[in-house]
DNA sequence: ATTCATATTGACAATCATTCTCAATAAGAA
DNA sequence: TTCTTATTGAGAATGATTGTCAATATGAAT
């Protein structure tokens, strides 16, 4: 059976809370700073858990990190991320979807699944630089 | 000034005969295995070189490995993916390119970069589960 | 409220891909 | 051939993630 706890909420929270993608690692970081005793590995399983459950969102950086976030609208979507600042919109898809499942079946493939995900610099980075 | 070696070339001779997508790691292996005394750390070197070079192709697969494939159509493409085989099928994606391009400037962002891969399982593997 | 079975936790060890270090080697110019 | 230095290979180091396991705390039953 599924128990409740602090530990789950308060990672669901500290999600909900950031609007952007963070990393396991520094989500368990800004936890311990404001006064959590959770454990790195419990961050881990908690984030792994909230992806099952369909309450995040999770994505590799390029340099190899997974990042999560939590899940606005619940159906499918993509993002829109600024490689500088970290920035995330999340972005309508429709036309993408239909077309993965398209080429997938064309080409005789069944399940697919599509990683759909445009890296920019967004407008305030864009004018900084 | 870049010199030319017999390990540079086993890696890049082994990625062209070899037409998926490949782990440095089992890239490694396999030239082992053919008699070569070519280090794991020169193998990492050659493969990222090689992409700085635009000729091969880098993406990550969903468990945080590198892979490395040499890049045949020198424009830019995607991929579908077999996750159960690993076969590789290069697919255009024209609808795609402008669709992100427009996303991206929807949302103020400059210099799109994207990432379009679909997995999915293909016909062989689909008809042996 | 108390008891109890067990899901969950946290500290730390283990893993695994990748990168770094550095002495030894070899490519290519002279 | 000689010499400079880019490149190599072995192994250590790194860094994210997962596994281990005793201690703890949840929630059902009493």
């Amino acid at each position: 059976m599924k128990r409740n706890t602090w530990q789950r909420e308060a990672v669901r929270t500290a999600l909900n809370e950031r609007g952007d993608f963070i990393s396991a690692q520094k989500l368990h970081s800004e936890l311990k700073a404001k006064g959590s005793t959770i454990g790195l590995a419990t961050v881990y399983r908690a984030l792994t858990d909230l992806v099952t459950a369909d309450e995040a969102d999770a994505l590799q950086s390029p340099d190899g990190e997974n990042l999560y976030r939590a899940c606005s609208s619940d159906g499918h979507h993509h993002h829109l991320i600024c490689r500088q600042c970290g920035h995330t919109e999340e972005i309508e898809a429709e036309a993408v979807e239909s077309w993965a499942a398209k080429v997938a079946a064309e080409h005789g493939f069944t399940q697919p699944r599509h990683v759909v995900d445009v890296f920019g610099f967004c407008g305030e980075c864009s004018s900084t630089s």
